[in-house]
DNA sequence: ACCAGCGGGACGCCCCGTTTCT
DNA sequence: AGAAACGGGGCGTCCCGCTGGT
């Protein structure tokens, strides 16, 4: 079946509109018709575009794989900056892109709910690890420290600012990430680095 | 009064029952039927103890202000020292304690829902402001970075590492916040400390 | 849980209801709200008694064994005397039984649906089989007759009947069952016995 | 004009294909989608044939008048002839015919649920019994017997086997009733006809 | 009296027959 | 002609009164 354009960005659209509801409400509280009411659409439409509920959430989850990817223009950066982007941009996208934003909150709920760990998160924690090992190799972070601790505390600040961001009202989420990662420099730099 | 003892009782196993269903599936997920035949009971008999569904929920909400009243023991401690039992109790309780763990989801779900700030975390961070900017006269943190910064950090890494605990099998959580309070030590005594 | 007398009475109205409702549109094209007016409940009500519209349509199911147990007043009887109670009966049951109306057609549409042979009329095919060689041993019926295919025809007959009431208004089916009856009777009975 | 031509080879496809459905799943639960997906169209493109779902329906359940056009060899037989033609062909058109095998149980649902004798069944059953009074005034059949009876019994027969065939994996229905035709034979000749 | 259990009402997802655009 | 959209339910499910057994 050739999809239309105009499929397309309907598809599109219902994804957007899928995100922002799923990020408000969570998947068990989104209803389709809320969905469709934002698209101007009926429910019934959307069944041309998603077989399920799910499925919709399935398709949102798997763009996630997107902010893991190396960003485009970090190639040849030592790994303690991709480190820096990785991080910041994370923090970006959770809270700017209400795809990202709607994932991140599905993927947990499904996680809290079975117990077990998303796919997502355990990649996302190896990459984090790996690169500051790498970093530590390349000097740019201190290696007298455990790499694992360390990771974990780069992974939690972004997550950590975006779960608490409505308690200053979502006020410049990448900006208040940025700046502590500046707190953080000199720590990862080491003691010598002052 | 045996009778009136036994209800206490019931109140409080429903309560934690409650808690887990809320902790695991969040508010709308959950219902009450689950929370019933954890006790043993019937959803009718629930309804002795409870109103409404939101009741039970406004309840374990309620208790959350106990983990902001400053730690009985903690009286004549140096304000850094405080900030420590702060933010591991923290991490502690949200992760051991069911009625905490639940209350911090349903506030959560609430705030993302309606877009308001809750009142439990304006408050936690009031008072981690205040008491970072304590212990920078005290000297106990390094008084040349802004408190808030700080402030917003040392929130984040208790609910960052237990947002994104499911990634690691929610394996000692609070003995990984307390390798990360080590290693932010340094950072928070300046670099005059090393 | 042990069930209140009006609960147990609401469910006998219930499969009654539903079996009307079967009865006369099938399973697909009946809906619970038809059954639940029918009953003076809603929908929701019918939930605590019955767990899916499925579950309404296998209990009348499994009540089809009934017609199939030997007729109490039938023990010492000559076969070929049980033979003419069972197909008579069997005729008279499906027509007035609403119950035994409604699971006939439920598994005659479950059997053209899927392909495969129902037990009941595996069972059925076997007891009237059988019931023929006994006669025929008792000398009760022309034994030079294949009993397969007398047994096809005693089982089309009531079955037939059935099949084509509408045809006739459903006026007095046990009556024109009862006169083929009679009709067969010298059939069976053999060429030597006129 | 090949490009009717082919619009009419669709239409018969199409009635083919809605006839298969019909006969297995009935009406209620035969979707569309599934008539069109075994035509290799689109469901869209039905509605250019046929201008809704039970318009597909009346013009199978309007090809059924040709099962009772006196079949073309039959001219010139005797009543008792043309009666054993007419049951037999029914059975095995009802059988191997899907067109027929839809509209007899489209028909017959129809009854159920409305109540009403379809035309179909009144002008089958007229036409047995003035077959049978024919046979009997001819001596081809036993005038002893009333006439509606031994057709109650002849329209019986075929409906019966037809409807319980799953019982018997649809093995050799045509054969089976060729068989009961056989068995009755004598009973239709009459006592003295031995 | 009291509470389990029965019933009510509402709605969410899914699905389908049908019409409207492209 | 075919894809996209529509609108109307159907089943399942849930939260919650109300009432009849104990």
């Amino acid at each position: 079946m050739p999809k239309q354009a105009r499929a397309r960005r309907t598809y599109e659209l219902a994804l957007d509109a899928a995100a922002a509801e799923f990020s408000r409400h969570g998947f068990g509280n989104t209803n389709l018709q809320m969905v469709a009411t934002r698209l101007g659409l009926t429910k019934g439409a959307l069944y041309g575009h998603f077989s399920s509920k799910e499925e919709i959430a399935a398709r949102l989850v798997a763009e996630l794989d997107d902010v893991l990817r190396p960003l485009p223009d970090g190639a040849g950066q030592p790994a303690h900056r991709r480190l820096h982007d990785l991080v910041v941009s994370l923090a970006d996208r959770i809270e700017r892109d209400v795809r990202v934003g709607a994932a991140v909150r599905l993927v947990w709920e499904e996680a809290r709910a079975t117990g077990e760990q998303p796919a997502f998160w355990r990649r996302l924690r190896e990459t984090v690890v790996q690169l500051v090992r790498q970093a530590q190799q390349e000097g740019g972070i201190d290696a007298s420290r455990p790499a694992e601790t360390l990771a974990d505390l780069l992974v939690a600040v972004p997550f950590g600012v975006h779960y608490v961001a409505g308690a200053t009202g979502h006020a410049d989420v990448p900006g208040r990430v940025r700046a502590m990662w500046g707190l953080l420099t000199p720590l990862l730099r080491g003691p010598g680095a002052a």
